[in-house]
DNA sequence: CCCACCCATACCGCAGGGGTATCAATGAGA
DNA sequence: TCTCATTGATACCCCTGCGGTATGGGTGGG
């Protein structure tokens, strides 16, 4: 099977729709049409029910689409990670914005006081984006939050544990308290997160990206989140920071693809260990 | 990058000879030099140092060829598992030949009596084979043993942690013993077990391709091994297992790739669970 | 009943992958 | 030092197969 099969059947699978995917895929439809079929002759399986009215996926199309997937991102992860490899040595390490600040810099303290320490790229990002740049190469590690992000498909090691605190502006009914319970917290609208797809759940909270935009959006007094307790690291004095003392505990894990454990990743993840 | 140019990479990177690469392709070796050219070209970087006496890898090469095996790994997994579920539902474990027997069965009983099971395709196969077979699609889920397989980049589920034993045949002068400790055990030649590449390490103990094969040599008297307490189960009254307190536990873990966490493989990780 | 929509088919042109023949560079051995 | 075997690169040709345009045929909505 060949990638531009694969690329082809994902865009029609996702698209249900010859014409939008031919579009998407800067082609004409015919030939994504005699594509799709000539796939589905050499894997002796019809993929996709097309009535001219819909196109829907089969049992093995829905299989072929979720593996295509992984399977484009692992080639792509190959692609980008060998172009990377030409221009130099140097690791691209994936981190969520206002997340981890301080454990971040002595990581990268530490590393560069190594013996053969390479340059490392700091990316910032938003959650769930992460998974993605490691998953499709444009990253190398990432520090990762258990049980928020997913790890699945990675190799990890344990850095920190931590509790979680309500960040609040001050003057918020509840900032005068010295400890809440999740019961307590029940009531304030939470800050909603992007779901893998880009969206947003439903509710009354703001819709936030990333932990500085949140952190901004506390300081304002429009909103009030349950984060781990070390995002209290450089905090401005009008917000609080109230423990959570039965909000489940958050670990700090540094994470990788399991198969490209290159030197420079292990020399990282090591140094991380030791912190 | 199309995975016809990966195959080809691949091979000429591991036979570091474009000759031999393009005899294992099918194929003459000048489109094979053409294509390895070509595809430098694409991605802007040298991959091979070559002189007319030897083929060497660039840093960038292998980087390509460890993520370029685990793209190939990819899309032939997507092909396999796609063939399958086609020909209909149905899933394939695999487990080690002679490990795990008895909670193995259970599993199936277990799953086969739940509601929407599908059919079971049982595999058995030498250890370090199992991660090879979930990698390429071949199965889709197995049953692991830390810390002996790596389950990097699978997801996985705890189902039994137990104690090991030194397997003997009766009359040997440890078989008298209650318990030993691996003191005991270090002047006893263990079994050696083939290494990922096929071959085996260098050292006194006969070479075995997997526990029933270990199990025949040592009622022979040919054998002795550790091993975890579960393989006495089904034991031939000539062969003597004695704890060896302080052996490493070992876990047996339910394994399937993160990516395809189908209705079928859930349903099976669930029933595990539960035993 | 007609039309709009959408996938499939027919047919054509050409890019590019594969084959054979041959060259050029290099190191071993006489 | 000269020769020769080895090995990757180049030259050139053929033909497969991918992509394009034009068009057909089936289906649901108005």
């Amino acid at each position: 099977m060949e990638t531009r099969e694969l690329r082809y059947f994902v865009a029609v699978a996702e698209e249900r729709h010859f014409g939008r995917a031919a579009e998407r895929l800067g082609i004409a439809q015919p030939p994504l049409s005699r594509a799709i079929q000539q796939l589905e002759r050499r894997l002796g399986a019809r993929l996709l029910d097309r009535t001219t009215r819909e196109v829907a996926l089969t049992e093995a199309g829905a299989v072929l689409l979720t593996e295509g997937r992984a399977a484009l991102d692992a080639v792509d992860a190959a692609e980008r990670r060998t172009r990377r490899a030409a221009v130099g040595p140097g690791i691209v390490l994936v981190s969520k914005a206002g997340a981890s600040e301080e454990l971040l810099a002595k990581l990268l303290d530490a590393y560069a006081a190594e013996p053969g320490a390479v340059e490392v790229d700091v990316q910032l990002c938003g959650p769930a984006q992460q998974e993605r740049l490691l998953r499709d190469g444009r990253a190398d590690v990432a520090l990762l939050h258990c049980p928020f992000d997913s790890t699945a498909g990675f190799d990890t090691d344990d850095l920190t544990t931590e509790g979680q605190s309500l960040f609040l502006p001050a003057g918020h009914p509840l900032s005068a308290r010295s400890e809440l319970r999740m019961a307590d917290v029940a009531g304030v609208p939470l800050p909603r997160w992007p779901l893998p797809d880009g969206g947003y759940p439903d509710g009354p909270g703001p819709e936030v990206r990333d932990t500085m935009q949140l952190r901004q959006l506390v300081s304002l007094g429009r909103a009030a989140a349950v984060l781990p307790d070390s995002a209290r690291h450089g905090l401005v004095d009008d917000v609080v920071a109230v423990p959570v003392v039965d909000a489940p505990r958050v670990t700090t894990v540094i994470a990788w693809p399991p198969h490209s454990r290159s030197r420079a990743v292990a020399d990282l993840v090591r140094c991380a260990a030791r912190l």
